[in-house]
RNA sequence: AGGCUCGUAGCUCAGUUGGUUAGAGCGCUACCUUGACACGGUAGAGGUCUGGGGUUCGAGUCCCCACGAGCCUACCA
């Protein structure tokens, strides 16, 4: 059968196909009775409305590639994929588009607008999901899951209703972070902290009954309504006569206490703090010490509130400046001073976060963490219950954050989201937390019991996700077989939000880790150095790359440049060097197919060849033996696939990519085929046909090294191989496994020889500037069987050059009078002095002399330490000795030749 | 304020416990359209590893300082 294949690779014709392929055979189900290792993983859940951003191509890329690494390897393999309800966000998204329609959410009420939500997810929910498996990711599909569906409901009832009855949730009137945008109280973590250049106001308090004033200095002037006191230092001798009097807050005209705590630090601004518990962490502390009032001058959207006098109704920035404004009339502004502090922004929103009194849920971490400490600090190789963090920068992070952990605020003024199982009867005010809706009063029998209105942060959920979704609380078959789950792979930047609470939460709940390790990858930049982001305008959509270059290129790409701990750059210049791999990949198989048809043609059955039995008996030999280049390649085969191995099993993907990258382009494409190519043609049938097989199975192999970084190509070519009748895909044939066996150093170190060697021809044809199709003739003195074996069979088409015609072999010395390479192992001379340009010899040899001088002298005085030769590994001084000589050898030809040159020179 | 990371070829980056002439991709130069591939081939140029000091027989690799870039955590008004 003769094979049609396009010229390039055209992964937009082929991707389709696998990706609908791999859905429809549902090749990826796990089975919990298969054999084999388990390899489990959940992913990371992103946004069921959003879709897939460069970030996710990363991740998804590492994820599926150890997923597909190991199914390859035998283990029973469970990729299990779903999406986030992602509370904020979604709602966000829901309330801008009501707004956009002029519909105020509000007025909707609750059910329309959840309902609006879930008609909003049916649309645009698919997206992201339809994204993954367009590129391939070999999950199963039949194991989707969603962080808001009833299962996942009944899960977070249960496990609110028993941390409530532990006592580590808990509902408390505390200063929170209230977004007045978001409208909602937010954790800790959704506050970012930015440096911005601000002012510090200074203030004179009118001492009451008297003309003396106190100056307070704030960066907040428009808090100062909702004063109760001004703080100074117990011992500042400034202000001691005033303890215990009041002053006359300004604009309100309310007296407040001047009070004296040792918070105040004496050298910041006044060393007169006014104090506003209802609007600072610290005051708040101050004001519960000292038991002041608590005046909330705000609305939830960021307005003065009634308290504020006056100045109620204004935005809290408006009123910022009439507040200073009418300071300054008045004559008590002192003075402005720039002052640059962090301020606190939503994450969401980018607005300013106010510090707020309200009432909230919150769950207790000290506890919880403990554990979660324990697994990651003890965590060592296979031992039970811990829990490696990589890269190890980032363990010391967890650990830190951990250490000094606050409780965590899980309620949300949200209507997208768990709803909090909580009730509150409208007679009796009893709190009732359960699973289910109480239909009355546990404790007076009313039948007024509504429900708390608040949902759960979203990383509540989340939280409990690497069992929720296997069955758990139930022992279902999933959680028996997959859990703990072997591992997660996440970007640093949710490793407090999400890694800690699922250690914490799932140590806590089932009595186990989460997952035996975390990857932390990178994230990915755009060139100026900042995290890539659409609202910036600086993504990269990967969609439309991997359009442009192909899913597999995009893949590939990322993998090479995904080193633990160092952020990524992705440039166009490096997909486009992946994409020109494919194609690479792609060429050789035309190569290889064009043969297969010829050697059809020729009348060689090539079906033996599909039977992987026949295949670990690669590579075939030739009258007993393995020939030299193949021997070559299946060692280098056996040494990138350990290598692979080891890289992938420590998260080093990009030294896996580069590996294959490497092995393929390097070995197979520019020696390997260049050097089989004439073997295709011998005349002796039977060497041909062992050239071929041996080709046939070296690629197979580099095809199977190859998928899981570049699965559609791979699988699109596997399928046009011979393969054994019944197999249905390359995800499920089996890894190429390192055979000790086909290690060969011997055959290493011969091919290098001639490696060289070829390499030194070429090297004098491009400096002597010959014509590349002219036939030259050649000397060559060495002792190596490969080189005499090349001499003999005059391999002049070796590598498309015709470079040697009449190579002989000769003894002895090699005389002057044309172009020499010397190595210790060969020397080489092509006579053609009529055309050589002499200086340039020279002049190459003293380059090679200055270089081979200078290491020798280095070596030497190494050597003749005697500290040295004491103190260094045997291993390293004998390899020393060895390459000195070698150099020294090398050194002495290149001086002959110069002398030479210059004698012949003198004499013409 | 504390902690962390980074500074290696023109560009983007690798470089695993310190060990023999520091690597890759892209770009660059010269030559080559040869029946897998110009998204290609061949050959080559180009870094002394930000600067300074130290430890060591030996440092890009460990320590200290300086300069530069970035990240995370943090209640100083």
């Amino acid at each position: 059968m003769a094979r049609e294949i396009a010229k390039a690779y055209e992964p937009q014709q082929i991707e389709p196909r696998w990706a609908e392929y791999w859905v429809a055979e549902a090749l990826f189900k796990a089975d919990t009775k298969a054999r084999g290792p388990v390899f489990s993983i959940v992913i990371p859940p992103p946004n069921v409305t959003g879709s897939l951003h460069i970030g996710h191509m990363l991740e998804h890329t590492e994820i599926d590639i150890l997923t597909r690494w190991h199914r390859m390897r035998g283990f029973n393999t469970l990729f299990l994929p779903g999406t986030d309800h992602a509370g904020i966000s979604t709602q966000r998204v829901v309330v801008k588009q009501l707004m956009d329609q002029g519909i105020d959410y509000h007025k909707l009420g609750r059910e329309e607008f959840e309902k609006r939500v879930w008609a909003w997810k049916a649309e645009a929910g698919g997206q992201i999901t339809k994204q993954m498996r367009s590129i391939g990711e070999s999950c199963d599909w039949s194991r989707e899951r969603f962080t808001l569906s009833p299962e996942m409901s009944r899960v977070v009832r249960k496990v609110f209703v028993q941390l409530y009855s532990e006592g580590l949730i808990y509902r408390e009137t505390r200063l929170v972070n209230w977004c007045p945008v978001c409208l909602t109280v937010l954790s800790d973590l959704e506050v970012n902290h930015e440096d911005r250049q601000g002012h510090l106001w200074h203030i004179r308090y009118p001492v009451a009954g008297s003309q003396e004033f106190v100056t307070v200095a704030t960066t907040r002037p428009e808090t100062m309504l909702g004063d109760t006191a001004v703080a100074v230092h117990p011992e500042d001798e400034r202000y001691k006569h005033l303890a215990g009097k009041k002053v006359l807050l300004p604009l309100m005209n309310r007296e407040i206490p001047i009070i004296a705590d040792a918070m105040v630090d004496r050298e910041f601004g006044t060393g007169a703090v006014k104090i506003t518990p209802a609007h600072d962490a610290n005051d708040f502390e101050v004001g519960k010490r000292h038991g002041l009032a608590e005046i909330d001058v705000m609305t939830d959207d960021g307005r003065m509130s009634a308290a504020a006098g006056d100045f109620a109704g204004l935005d809290r920035f408006e009123a910022r400046k009439r507040i200073v404004e009418d300071l300054k009339t008045k004559g008590l502004l002192e003075k402005v001073t720039e002052h640059a502090h962090s301020i606190g922004i939503c994450e969401r929103s980018k607005t300013i976060v106010e510090p707020r009194i309200s009432t909230q849920w919150f769950c207790k971490m000290k506890g919880l963490a403990e554990p979660a400490i324990k697994a990651v600090r003890e965590y060592e190789p296979r031992k039970e219950n811990t829990i490696q963090i990589v890269p190890d920068n980032r363990r010391q992070e967890f650990l830190n954050w951990l250490d000094n952990i606050r409780d965590w605020t899980i309620s949300r003024q949200l209507w997208w989201g768990h709803r909090i199982p909580a009730w509150y009867c409208g007679d009796c005010e009893e709190l009732i937390v359960a699973e289910e809706a109480p239909v009355k009063c546990v404790k007076c029998g009313s039948g007024k019991v509504t429900q708390d209105p608040d949902v759960l942060d979203t990383w509540f959920s989340s939280g409990l996700w690497p069992f929720s979704t296997l069955g758990w609380p139930e022992k279902t078959a999933d959680f028996e077989k997959y859990y703990p789950t072997s591992l997660l792979i996440t970007g640093y930047d949710i490793l407090f939000f999400w890694v800690a609470r699922m250690a914490m939460l799932g140590i806590h709940l089932s009595g186990k880790v989460p997952f035996r390790a975390v990857y932390l990858h990178s994230l990915v930049r755009t060139g100026s150095g900042e995290k890539m982001s659409k609202t910036k305008g600086t993504g990269l959509d990967p969609v439309v790359l991997n359009q442009q270059y192909g899913t597999d290129a995009m893949r590939f790409c990322l993998a090479s440049m995904a080193a633990p701990g160092t952020d990524i750059v992705l440039s166009d210049d490096r997909l486009g060097g992946a994409r020109n791999f494919a194609n690479k990949i792609w060429n050789a198989a035309r190569f290889l197919f064009v043969n297969l048809d010829k050697f059809e043609q020729g009348g060689t059955a090539i079906e033996e060849l599909a039977s992987p039995e026949v295949r670990a008996l690669a590579p075939y030999k030739f009258k007993g033996n393995v020939p030299l280049v193949d021997a070559w390649l299946f060692s280098r085969l056996a040494s990138v696939t350990e290598m692979v191995n080891e890289a992938l099993a420590n998260y080093r993907f990009h030294e896996a990519a580069q590996g294959v990258y490497q092995f393929f382009w390097g070995d197979f494409c520019d020696w390997y085929i260049e050097w089989v190519k004439p073997e295709l043609q011998n005349a002796d049938r039977e060497r041909a046909i062992v050239a071929w097989k041996n080709l046939f199975a070296g690629f197979d192999a580099a095809l199977r090294l190859l998928h899981p970084f570049m699965p559609f190509l791979t699988e699109e070519l596997w399928h046009q191989l011979p393969q054994r009748p019944g197999t249905k895909s390359i995800a499920l044939d089996k890894f190429p496994v390192a055979q000790e066996s086909w290690k060969n150093s011997g055959a290493l170190e011969e091919f290098e020889v001639l490696q060289y060697l070829i390499t030194s021809v070429r090297n004098i044809r491009a400096e002597q500037k010959l014509d590349p199709k002219k036939k030259i003739a050649a000397e060559l003195t060495s002792k190596e069987a490969a080189v005499r074996e090349l001499v003999e069979r005059n391999l002049d088409t070796i590598l498309r050059v015709a470079f040697l015609s009449d190579l002989k072999l000769i003894p002895g010395k090699i005389g002057v009078g044309g172009v020499i390479r010397s190595t210790a192992r060969f020397d080489l001379r092509i006579p053609f002095a009529e055309i050589v340009d002499s200086q340039a010899e020279i002049a190459r040899s003293k380059k090679e002399i200055d270089g081979l001088t200078k290491d020798i002298a280095s070596k030497e005085a190494q050597l003749a330490n005697e500290t040295f030769r004491s103190r260094a590994p045997e291993k390293i001084i004998k390899g020393m000795e060895a390459t000195l000589e070698q150099r020294r050898v090398e050194l002495r030809k290149h001086m002959d030749r110069v002398a030479e040159f210059e004698k012949s020179d003198r004499s013409t």
